[in-house]
DNA sequence: CACAGGTGGAACGTTTGTGTTCCAATGAGA
DNA sequence: TCTCATTGGAACACAAACGTTCCACCTGTG
């Protein structure tokens, strides 16, 4: 079964290096379960590996976001649960992405990225314009802003600090609405 | 002047380290404008000079802390705009303590990092105690999202996707009150 | 049974980084 | 000027990871 070594391979190295992003390639073969011999055959140089993996991130990661529908005509809310909700399973490949930056020097990787967030910037600019995002922030800082919460989501699961089932509406409810009681912003919006 | 050297080569290490974890001692040597020689003068072995770093790194960012007063008697927003401001120019330092990971297997380490953060969870439950921050949410998860918004600034900063002088306001801004309008928040809480 | 595809393991050469030693050069201070 | 401390550079041995090759072993299929 080629086709799923090659699966496994590439979850593993996502799970490995995710984590510690100088891991070798015999760490990644013991963890997948496979010979080094193996992961040189579907993947001739470590260089390769990284890139293939990093291609394989990126298509998860956008194929979460577009199943997650945010040009959707429904409050933000909604469309904030739904991809958070969908982009936290792929911390892992997340992480990778962000601590194996080893590979973001390659021109169709980068490209790739923007494909993914431009949807992201296009439904905070549609929220800005229908009144629901405070239009004086930049568009970049909100998409930002969210990646990081979700990061920070995964991280406090995987830490044991927050409850998983809690994870989404903290995101969803700390993004939008911030940590501070009503009171507090009212009080701080008269001063 | 062996100090300075010394100092040159943290900080060097901190910059560089910071964006490419697996970074040699040559690299590091030669950013730092030194021969390779002195820096193992300075630091016996590469673990050494990662746990000088670590330390020296916790220790900034202990400072940068502890002198912004986060137990002062005043609104939560003051305190978190001289946290968020203290802690933006230690953005390599914090860059290299949450990618390079490697060394976060000695406990003295560990327990020095709660050192750090303690005084943020106080100032939160303190805040939740005088009625400022939602008292439904995780302590913990406050100060994470806190961290991952200034990790966040630093970025856009480095990247030029924001401008310096608005990182600290839009740290502040939408940590408390968040991303959407009050319009939204209200029409929200209404549904 | 024979066979082919995928696999694991052993072995080997090569590269890269590390840690060490020795020596010459530089520079500040007595 | 002499001296001492610090430094840079060269050279070396050592370890780890990489990339490659070859061979034996399964396992399903004809």
């Amino acid at each position: 079964m080629s086709d799923g070594t090659r699966r496994a391979i590439l979850d593993t190295a996502a799970a490995v290096l995710g984590r510690h992003s100088g891991a070798s390639l015999a760490d990644i073969a013991t963890a997948a379960g496979v010979g080094r011999t193996t992961v040189h055959r579907h993947f001739a140089t470590r260089t390769d590996l990284l890139h293939a993996l990093a291609m394989d991130s990126l298509e998860r990661v956008e194929q979460a976001v577009t199943a997650a529908r945010p040009d959707a005509d429904e409050p933000l809310a909604a469309i904030v649960e739904r991809v958070a909700t969908g982009l936290l399973p792929l911390a892992d490949e997340m992480h990778f992405l962000g601590a194996g930056a080893t590979v973001w020097d390659l021109p169709d990787l980068v490209e790739r990225w923007y494909d993914v967030s431009r949807p992201l910037e296009d439904t905070v600019r549609r929220a800005q314009r229908t009144g629901e995002v405070r239009p004086d922030l930049p568009v970049a800082w909100v998409v930002d802003l969210f990646v990081a919460a979700v990061f920070a989501a995964s991280d406090g699961i995987a830490d044991g600090r927050i409850a998983r089932r809690d994870a989404v509406p903290l995101v969803v409810g700390t993004l939008l609405d911030g940590v501070s009681t009503a009171t507090g912003s009212a009080a701080r919006s008269r001063s």
